[in-house]
DNA sequence: TATTGTTATACTCTATAACTATA
DNA sequence: TATAGTTATAGAGTATAACAATA
Protein backbone atom coordinates (compact mmCIF):
# COMPACT_ATOMS: atom_id res chain seq x y z
CA UNK A 1 0.00 0.00 0.00
CA UNK A 2 1.51 3.13 -1.07
CA UNK A 3 0.37 6.05 0.67
CA UNK A 4 0.31 8.41 -1.75
CA UNK A 5 -2.01 6.68 -4.12
CA UNK A 6 -4.62 5.66 -1.37
CA UNK A 7 -7.47 7.72 -1.87
CA UNK A 8 -8.73 8.49 1.78
CA UNK A 9 -5.34 9.86 1.87
CA UNK A 10 -5.07 11.93 -0.53
CA UNK A 11 -9.09 12.94 -0.28
CA UNK A 12 -8.32 13.98 3.73
CA UNK A 13 -5.26 16.10 2.80
CA UNK A 14 -7.44 17.58 0.17
CA UNK A 15 -9.91 18.54 2.42
CA UNK A 16 -7.64 19.67 4.48
CA UNK A 17 -5.96 22.17 2.24
CA UNK A 18 -9.53 23.09 0.95
CA UNK A 19 -10.37 24.00 3.95
CA UNK A 20 -7.92 26.13 4.81
CA UNK A 21 -7.89 27.96 2.04
CA UNK A 22 -11.64 28.70 2.71
CA UNK A 23 -11.00 29.62 6.46
CA UNK A 24 -8.51 31.73 5.60
CA UNK A 25 -11.73 34.11 3.88
CA UNK A 26 -14.44 33.48 6.77
CA UNK A 27 -12.48 33.09 9.36
CA UNK A 28 -8.99 35.39 9.09
CA UNK A 29 -11.05 38.41 7.14
CA UNK A 30 -14.47 38.38 9.00
CA UNK A 31 -13.60 36.43 12.32
CA UNK A 32 -16.61 33.83 11.34
CA UNK A 33 -15.88 30.61 12.66
CA UNK A 34 -16.49 27.40 10.33
CA UNK A 35 -19.58 26.58 12.41
CA UNK A 36 -20.95 30.08 11.71
CA UNK A 37 -19.99 30.11 8.10
CA UNK A 38 -21.57 27.02 7.27
CA UNK A 39 -25.45 28.34 9.50
CA UNK A 40 -24.90 31.77 7.70
CA UNK A 41 -25.11 29.72 4.36
CA UNK A 42 -27.90 27.44 5.22
CA UNK A 43 -29.94 30.63 6.81
CA UNK A 44 -29.40 32.84 3.55
CA UNK A 45 -31.79 33.03 1.29
CA UNK A 46 -34.42 31.74 3.73
CA UNK A 47 -36.46 34.29 5.37
CA UNK A 48 -37.19 32.67 8.72
CA UNK A 49 -35.90 28.69 9.81
CA UNK A 50 -35.89 26.51 12.50
CA UNK A 51 -32.89 25.54 14.73
CA UNK A 52 -33.81 22.30 14.17
CA UNK A 53 -33.60 23.00 10.06
CA UNK A 54 -30.45 24.31 9.95
CA UNK A 55 -28.87 21.42 12.26
CA UNK A 56 -29.71 19.21 9.53
CA UNK A 57 -28.68 21.06 6.39
CA UNK A 58 -25.42 22.04 8.12
CA UNK A 59 -24.65 18.54 9.31
CA UNK A 60 -23.62 20.17 12.65
CA UNK A 61 -24.76 18.68 16.11
CA UNK A 62 -27.53 20.66 18.43
CA UNK A 63 -24.74 21.73 20.91
CA UNK A 64 -22.41 23.52 18.25
CA UNK A 65 -24.86 25.33 16.79
CA UNK A 66 -26.21 26.67 19.90
CA UNK A 67 -23.23 27.95 20.63
CA UNK A 68 -22.55 29.33 17.05
CA UNK A 69 -25.87 30.54 17.16
CA UNK A 70 -24.83 32.49 20.70
CA UNK A 71 -21.41 33.90 19.55
CA UNK A 72 -23.29 35.19 15.72
CA UNK A 73 -26.27 36.72 18.23
CA UNK A 74 -23.93 38.65 20.24
CA UNK A 75 -22.10 39.85 16.95
CA UNK A 76 -25.89 41.04 15.35
CA UNK A 77 -26.28 38.76 12.67
CA UNK A 78 -29.21 36.98 13.61
CA UNK A 79 -32.02 37.15 15.72
CA UNK A 80 -34.26 34.69 17.33
CA UNK A 81 -37.75 34.30 18.53
CA UNK A 82 -39.95 31.84 20.17
CA UNK A 83 -41.78 29.66 17.80
CA UNK A 84 -45.51 30.54 18.77
CA UNK A 85 -46.94 26.99 17.22
CA UNK A 86 -44.58 25.19 19.44
CA UNK A 87 -42.69 27.29 22.04
CA UNK A 88 -39.48 24.69 22.47
CA UNK A 89 -38.30 25.86 19.15
CA UNK A 90 -36.61 28.88 18.13
CA UNK A 91 -37.11 30.78 14.95
CA UNK A 92 -33.69 32.20 13.31
CA UNK A 93 -33.59 35.36 10.68
CA UNK A 94 -30.55 36.93 9.83
CA UNK A 95 -30.30 40.48 10.25
CA UNK A 96 -29.07 43.06 7.87
CA UNK A 97 -25.46 42.76 9.77
CA UNK A 98 -25.77 38.94 8.79
CA UNK A 99 -27.17 39.59 5.18
CA UNK A 100 -23.98 41.99 3.92
CA UNK A 101 -21.30 39.95 6.01
CA UNK A 102 -22.51 37.05 3.71
CA UNK A 103 -22.98 39.05 1.00
CA UNK A 104 -19.18 39.33 1.58
CA UNK A 105 -17.96 36.38 2.14
CA UNK A 106 -20.05 34.63 -0.93
CA UNK A 107 -17.95 36.05 -3.75
CA UNK A 108 -14.69 35.00 -2.51
CA UNK A 109 -16.09 31.75 -1.47
CA UNK A 110 -17.50 30.89 -5.01
CA UNK A 111 -13.83 32.10 -6.75
CA UNK A 112 -11.70 30.16 -4.42
CA UNK A 113 -14.23 27.21 -5.29
CA UNK A 114 -13.88 28.47 -9.29
CA UNK A 115 -10.31 28.53 -9.18
CA UNK A 116 -10.00 24.84 -8.27
CA UNK A 117 -12.49 23.42 -10.58
CA UNK A 118 -11.31 25.58 -13.62
CA UNK A 119 -8.05 23.06 -13.38
CA UNK A 120 -10.33 20.36 -14.56
CA UNK A 121 -11.78 20.13 -17.95
CA UNK A 122 -15.58 20.48 -17.91
CA UNK A 123 -16.37 16.86 -18.30
CA UNK A 124 -14.30 15.90 -15.69
CA UNK A 125 -15.75 18.74 -12.98
CA UNK A 126 -19.28 16.83 -13.98
CA UNK A 127 -18.07 13.48 -12.99
CA UNK A 128 -15.60 14.67 -10.11
CA UNK A 129 -19.25 16.27 -8.43
CA UNK A 130 -21.31 13.26 -9.43
CA UNK A 131 -18.58 11.35 -7.54
CA UNK A 132 -18.33 13.09 -4.69
CA UNK A 133 -22.00 12.68 -4.03
CA UNK A 134 -21.75 8.61 -5.00
CA UNK A 135 -19.12 8.19 -2.73
CA UNK A 136 -20.46 9.89 -0.09
CA UNK A 137 -23.68 7.68 -0.22
CA UNK A 138 -20.90 4.94 0.44
CA UNK A 139 -18.88 6.32 2.91
CA UNK A 140 -22.18 6.72 4.88
CA UNK A 141 -22.38 2.79 4.59
CA UNK A 142 -19.31 2.00 5.55
CA UNK A 143 -19.89 4.85 8.90
CA UNK A 144 -22.97 3.19 9.65
CA UNK A 145 -21.82 -0.45 9.44
CA UNK A 146 -18.79 0.45 11.68
CA UNK B 1 -24.90 30.09 -3.09
CA UNK B 2 -26.30 26.64 -1.99
CA UNK B 3 -24.47 24.74 0.34
CA UNK B 4 -25.32 21.13 -0.64
CA UNK B 5 -24.10 22.06 -4.34
CA UNK B 6 -20.98 24.16 -2.68
CA UNK B 7 -17.37 21.88 -3.71
CA UNK B 8 -15.64 22.60 -0.69
CA UNK B 9 -18.23 21.71 1.93
CA UNK B 10 -19.11 18.37 0.07
CA UNK B 11 -15.96 17.52 0.13
CA UNK B 12 -15.19 18.53 3.57
CA UNK B 13 -18.41 16.11 4.24
CA UNK B 14 -16.70 13.55 2.27
CA UNK B 15 -13.98 13.41 3.73
CA UNK B 16 -14.88 13.46 6.96
CA UNK B 17 -16.86 10.46 6.63
CA UNK B 18 -14.11 8.86 4.85
CA UNK B 19 -11.64 9.57 7.94
CA UNK B 20 -14.47 8.20 10.54
CA UNK B 21 -14.61 4.67 8.67
CA UNK B 22 -11.22 4.58 8.44
CA UNK B 23 -10.82 5.34 11.86
CA UNK B 24 -13.42 2.79 13.27
CA UNK B 25 -10.14 0.21 11.66
CA UNK B 26 -7.05 1.35 13.22
CA UNK B 27 -8.44 2.97 16.05
CA UNK B 28 -11.33 1.21 17.66
CA UNK B 29 -9.81 -1.87 16.57
CA UNK B 30 -6.02 -1.60 16.91
CA UNK B 31 -6.19 1.68 19.70
CA UNK B 32 -3.67 3.59 16.92
CA UNK B 33 -4.00 7.09 16.57
CA UNK B 34 -4.38 8.48 12.72
CA UNK B 35 -0.89 10.21 13.09
CA UNK B 36 0.57 6.48 14.28
CA UNK B 37 -1.21 4.93 11.13
CA UNK B 38 -0.20 7.26 8.73
CA UNK B 39 3.59 6.55 9.98
CA UNK B 40 3.56 2.70 10.02
CA UNK B 41 1.79 3.44 6.41
CA UNK B 42 4.62 5.89 5.59
CA UNK B 43 7.59 3.14 7.17
CA UNK B 44 5.96 -0.17 5.68
CA UNK B 45 8.51 -1.55 3.25
CA UNK B 46 11.28 0.69 4.03
CA UNK B 47 13.66 -1.18 5.72
CA UNK B 48 15.11 2.21 7.65
CA UNK B 49 14.19 5.60 7.17
CA UNK B 50 15.39 9.18 8.83
CA UNK B 51 12.47 10.66 10.74
CA UNK B 52 12.65 13.71 8.47
CA UNK B 53 11.95 11.43 5.69
CA UNK B 54 8.46 10.28 7.73
CA UNK B 55 7.68 13.82 8.46
CA UNK B 56 7.61 14.70 4.63
CA UNK B 57 5.95 11.48 3.69
CA UNK B 58 3.21 11.80 6.25
CA UNK B 59 2.52 15.68 5.63
CA UNK B 60 2.13 16.01 9.91
CA UNK B 61 5.37 18.29 11.55
CA UNK B 62 8.14 17.28 13.66
CA UNK B 63 6.01 17.67 16.55
CA UNK B 64 3.29 15.18 15.99
CA UNK B 65 5.72 12.86 14.38
CA UNK B 66 7.90 12.86 17.90
CA UNK B 67 5.13 12.13 19.88
CA UNK B 68 3.39 9.37 18.00
CA UNK B 69 7.21 7.81 17.70
CA UNK B 70 7.06 7.64 21.10
CA UNK B 71 4.19 5.98 21.55
CA UNK B 72 4.68 3.88 19.11
CA UNK B 73 8.12 2.76 20.43
CA UNK B 74 6.42 2.49 24.33
CA UNK B 75 4.05 -0.61 22.44
CA UNK B 76 7.28 -2.18 20.13
CA UNK B 77 5.87 -1.39 17.22
CA UNK B 78 9.43 0.46 16.50
CA UNK B 79 13.27 1.00 17.10
CA UNK B 80 14.81 3.99 17.13
CA UNK B 81 18.73 4.38 16.59
CA UNK B 82 21.25 7.26 16.51
CA UNK B 83 21.95 8.34 12.84
CA UNK B 84 26.19 7.59 12.81
CA UNK B 85 26.90 9.76 9.98
CA UNK B 86 24.76 12.58 11.61
CA UNK B 87 23.99 12.14 15.17
CA UNK B 88 21.11 15.18 14.91
CA UNK B 89 19.15 12.52 12.82
CA UNK B 90 17.05 9.03 14.22
CA UNK B 91 16.62 6.06 11.71
CA UNK B 92 13.75 4.30 12.51
CA UNK B 93 13.11 0.72 11.93
CA UNK B 94 9.63 -1.29 12.10
CA UNK B 95 9.72 -4.02 14.64
CA UNK B 96 8.17 -7.10 14.06
CA UNK B 97 5.25 -6.24 16.17
CA UNK B 98 4.72 -3.35 14.11
CA UNK B 99 5.11 -5.50 10.54
CA UNK B 100 2.68 -7.26 11.61
CA UNK B 101 0.33 -5.00 13.11
CA UNK B 102 0.26 -3.51 9.66
CA UNK B 103 -0.18 -6.17 7.85
CA UNK B 104 -3.50 -7.12 9.57
CA UNK B 105 -4.84 -3.34 9.34
CA UNK B 106 -3.85 -2.99 5.40
CA UNK B 107 -6.61 -5.41 3.72
CA UNK B 108 -9.11 -4.01 5.97
CA UNK B 109 -8.01 -0.02 4.74
CA UNK B 110 -7.49 -1.24 1.00
CA UNK B 111 -11.53 -2.92 1.29
CA UNK B 112 -12.86 0.02 2.51
CA UNK B 113 -11.05 2.21 -0.41
CA UNK B 114 -12.65 -0.88 -2.91
CA UNK B 115 -15.31 -0.82 -1.31
CA UNK B 116 -16.18 3.30 -1.97
CA UNK B 117 -14.82 3.28 -5.23
CA UNK B 118 -16.45 0.36 -6.80
CA UNK B 119 -19.69 2.35 -6.55
CA UNK B 120 -17.79 4.20 -9.56
CA UNK B 121 -17.61 3.00 -12.99
CA UNK B 122 -14.36 1.82 -13.77
CA UNK B 123 -12.80 5.44 -16.14
CA UNK B 124 -14.73 7.78 -13.47
CA UNK B 125 -12.41 5.83 -10.56
CA UNK B 126 -9.81 7.10 -13.34
CA UNK B 127 -10.84 11.04 -13.40
CA UNK B 128 -11.71 11.20 -9.38
CA UNK B 129 -8.14 10.17 -8.43
CA UNK B 130 -6.37 12.36 -11.50
CA UNK B 131 -8.89 15.21 -9.83
CA UNK B 132 -7.32 14.98 -6.34
CA UNK B 133 -4.31 15.39 -7.80
CA UNK B 134 -4.66 18.54 -10.09
CA UNK B 135 -6.99 19.97 -7.31
CA UNK B 136 -4.32 19.25 -4.46
CA UNK B 137 -1.61 21.39 -6.73
CA UNK B 138 -4.59 24.44 -6.97
CA UNK B 139 -5.50 24.23 -3.64
CA UNK B 140 -1.54 24.28 -2.29
CA UNK B 141 -1.43 27.55 -4.52
CA UNK B 142 -4.46 28.98 -2.70
CA UNK B 143 -3.05 28.11 0.81
CA UNK B 144 0.17 29.72 -0.49
CA UNK B 145 -1.59 32.73 -1.89
CA UNK B 146 -3.77 33.32 1.58
C1' DT C 1 24.20 29.98 13.04
C1' DA C 2 21.32 26.35 11.47
C1' DT C 3 19.06 21.81 12.01
C1' DT C 4 16.94 17.66 14.45
C1' DG C 5 14.10 16.32 17.67
C1' DT C 6 11.77 16.91 22.45
C1' DT C 7 9.14 19.24 25.77
C1' DA C 8 6.24 22.92 28.14
C1' DT C 9 2.44 25.64 27.91
C1' DA C 10 -1.69 27.52 26.88
C1' DC C 11 -5.44 27.19 23.96
C1' DT C 12 -9.18 25.36 21.28
C1' DC C 13 -12.10 21.78 20.08
C1' DT C 14 -14.92 17.80 21.13
C1' DA C 15 -17.95 14.40 23.38
C1' DT C 16 -21.05 12.97 27.01
C1' DA C 17 -24.47 13.82 29.39
C1' DA C 18 -27.08 16.52 32.74
C1' DC C 19 -30.43 20.05 32.76
C1' DT C 20 -34.63 23.37 31.67
C1' DA C 21 -38.65 24.25 29.35
C1' DT C 22 -42.27 22.73 26.64
C1' DA C 23 -45.27 19.35 24.66
C1' DT D 1 -42.49 10.26 28.18
C1' DA D 2 -40.35 12.75 24.37
C1' DT D 3 -38.29 16.79 22.06
C1' DA D 4 -35.72 21.51 21.60
C1' DG D 5 -32.20 23.78 23.12
C1' DT D 6 -28.50 25.13 26.73
C1' DT D 7 -24.85 24.42 29.81
C1' DA D 8 -21.13 21.95 32.59
C1' DT D 9 -17.23 19.50 32.52
C1' DA D 10 -13.63 16.64 31.40
C1' DG D 11 -10.69 14.91 27.86
C1' DA D 12 -8.40 15.19 23.36
C1' DG D 13 -6.17 17.55 20.09
C1' DT D 14 -3.49 21.79 18.49
C1' DA D 15 -0.16 25.61 17.95
C1' DT D 16 3.80 28.38 19.49
C1' DA D 17 7.78 28.53 20.85
C1' DA D 18 11.54 27.47 24.01
C1' DC D 19 15.00 24.11 24.53
C1' DA D 20 19.11 20.56 24.18
C1' DA D 21 22.18 18.33 21.21
C1' DT D 22 24.67 18.32 17.14
C1' DA D 23 26.57 20.23 12.99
Amino acid sequence: MELDNFMPYQLVLLAESVSQSLSSVYRDRFSLSRDEWRILAALSGLDQAKTTTIIERTALDKMRVSRALATMMEAGLLQKEPDPDDRRNTLLKLLPAGKALYAKIVPMALARESFLLDALPPEDQATFKRALKTLQDRADQLVRQG
